[in-house]
RNA sequence: GGCGGCGUAGCCAAGUGGCUAAGGCGGGGGACUGCAAAUCCCUUAUUCCCCGGUUCGAAUCCGGGCGCCGCCUCCA
């Protein structure tokens, strides 16, 4: 199955061929380390991730490289604020990202760059743009891309060089040639971070940084540059002048752009104030609802997200996590064997589901669809479930066959969508999740709530309903919700 | 203003030239239940922003409107 991918480049979608395969190299920008993450990063990191799964699935050797902004305006406001080292704020949201990527999911990149430990790889391309002409240093000590000599500047956003003059502003004070020229180097002020330079002490420009880490950790040309929608200018564009200046190479093949997550009606960021961190989501939320959030739309399209969004995705994330449990239950049922031969009606639903999920992902990655299609799965499941409850027995075929069920959603869901890895057997519940998702107040205890259970039952047999009701109820204001099933009540905590 | 994208049911969202317009949430009806919850079944767009055009045939292609969003400044 050929996958095809929209290329922001061209414009078009395109049939996916790696340079060299089996090997796939693709780079994404990761995040400025000055605060927690937000819905928005979230999403980015969950699209990539997710695609990787992906191309690892279809057999591709991926080299995946994410990078962190570790030296910024941003993070050295901050460490002003808080009189800190600016390496003392990168560290600590560096270790804060790591706990709400791997509580949604997100794997780690098979190389991490910080910018701080690339100063030299860094000076060493700002050199090189001097020597060939692409750059000049000025005597405040900046060093400016020269945008007019790069011929091909503006073809990853669909401008000329004449339209972005009408629009540009000079800053008061700048030392630019051309308003629309970028730094590669600026000068340090005082107490600022600074590194010895032919310029004299400075730091990065955040544009160079990207260029560094895929040249040092992936080669001159790679196959899929990732990001979000709104860096394709300046920052993606920029990227291509400095690579492709240096390399006269094609910098990425391909370059996919995730759409923006979107509130009430607006971008969600940090200058506009409208945004939800990851953290904030996990105190109300299992993870996996915004990972399954996230995957319910096409990655190119806005994302509005709404907390009755969330909602309505937890309803259909229990549904799926439902199914799944279920097979626990099911292998506890007397076990008999069928007299009906041939193969289970529930494997054509699972072939034909993944036939629906692989070739939805194939066509620019729809998840959305692929999504469609195990949920009606779930529904088969759901069917086969409730016969074999009703009868209170299952045969070893249904049994079987329910087996290949949840197989199959292990194969997709967990594999590729990165969703359930805490309620498939052998896998370790993420101990961040764990922390999040007990109740604030702390007290809970399973052997009251077995033992209010268990008083409720004898208030049913005994037919002394306002009693058993009242339990349920109380208990439900708690968040504790109750299920009387064929064999026995079960009962759960709300995630929220 | 320029560039890019979008407009499909109460809501989210597939479908991009031709079978009965996916799937989910919500609503209505039913089965199950002591009552619930969960689950299942049925139902919920004669129609795809509007107006023209191409075609035997368009939500899908073309032209023109209208509306929304993003980028053009740091931003996933």
């Amino acid at each position: 199955m050929t996958l095809k991918l929209f290329n922001t480049l061209t414009g078009k979608l395109e049939e996916f061929v790696p340079q060299n395969p089996p090997y796939v190299k693709i780079y994404t920008c990761g995040v400025t380390v000055y605060d927690d993450s937000h819905v928005g990063h979230g999403r980015s990191l969950i699209v990539f991730d997710t695609f990787r799964r992906y191309l690892e699935h279809l057999g591709y050797k991926v080299k995946f490289v994410r990078n962190f902004t570790d030296v910024d305006d941003k993070i050295i406001n901050r460490a002003n604020k808080e009189c800190k080292h600016f390496m003392e704020i990168a560290d600590r949201y560096i270790a804060r990202y790591y706990e709400d990527t791997e509580a949604i999911g997100v794997k780690p990149a098979d190389v991490e760059p910080r910018v701080t430990d690339h100063i030299p790889e860094i000076i060493e391309i700002v050199q090189k743009l001097i020597d060939k002409g692409y750059a000049y240093a000025t005597p405040e000590g900046n060093v400016y891309f020269s945008v007019e000599r790069f011929k091909d500047y503006g073809k990853l956003s669909k401008r000329s060089i004449d339209e972005l003059k009408a629009g540009a502003r000079v800053e008061p004070g700048e030392d630019k040639k051309n308003p629309l020229d970028f730094a590669l180097w600026k000068r340090s002020k005082a107490g600022e971070p600074a590194w010895e330079s032919p310029w004299g002490e400075g730091r990065p420009g955040w544009h160079t940084e990207c260029v560094a880490f895929v040249f040092k950790h992936l080669g001159e040309s790679i196959d899929i540059h990732g990001g979000g929608l709104d860096l394709i200018f300046p920052h993606h564009e920029n990227e291509i002048a400095q690579a492709e200046a240096l390399t006269g190479k094609p910098f990425a093949r391909y370059w996919m752009h995730n759409g923006l997550v979107i509130v009430n009606g607006q971008k969600m960021s940090k200058s506009l104030g409208n945004f939800v961190t990851l953290r904030e989501i996990y105190t109300k939320y299992h993870p996996d609802v915004l990972r399954l959030l996230v995957l319910s739309v096409h990655y190119r399209s806005p994302l509005d997200f709404s907390w009755e969004k969330m909602e309505n995705t937890k309803k259909v994330y229990e549904r799926i996590r439902q199914a799944v449990e279920d097979f626990e239950t099911l292998k506890g049922l007397q076990i008999y064997e069928d007299t009906e031969g041939g193969l289970h009606p529930l494997y054509n639903t699972i072939k034909e589901t993944e036939e629906k999920f692989f070739k939805a992902l194939s066509e620019d990655f729809k998840t959305q669809e692929a999504l469609a299609a195990v949920m009606e799965l779930v529904t088969e499941m759901n069917k086969v479930r409730n016969e074999a409850f009703k009868q209170k027995k299952v045969s070893k075929r249904t049994l079987e066959a329910y087996e290949s069920a949840v197989n199959s959603i292990k194969n997709t869901l967990r594999n590729i969508f990165g969703l359930l890895e805490d309620v498939l057997p052998r896998c370790p519940v993420k101990e961040v999740v764990k922390k999040e998702l007990e109740p604030a107040s702390g007290v809970f205890d399973e052997e009251l709530v077995n033992l209010l259970v268990e008083v409720r039952q004898l208030a049913r047999q005994k037919k002394v309903f306002d009693i058993a009701d009242l339990i349920r109820d109380r208990l439900k204001e708690k968040g504790i919700v109750l299920e009387d099933t064929p064999f026995g009540t079960k009962w759960k905590k709300m995630s929220s």
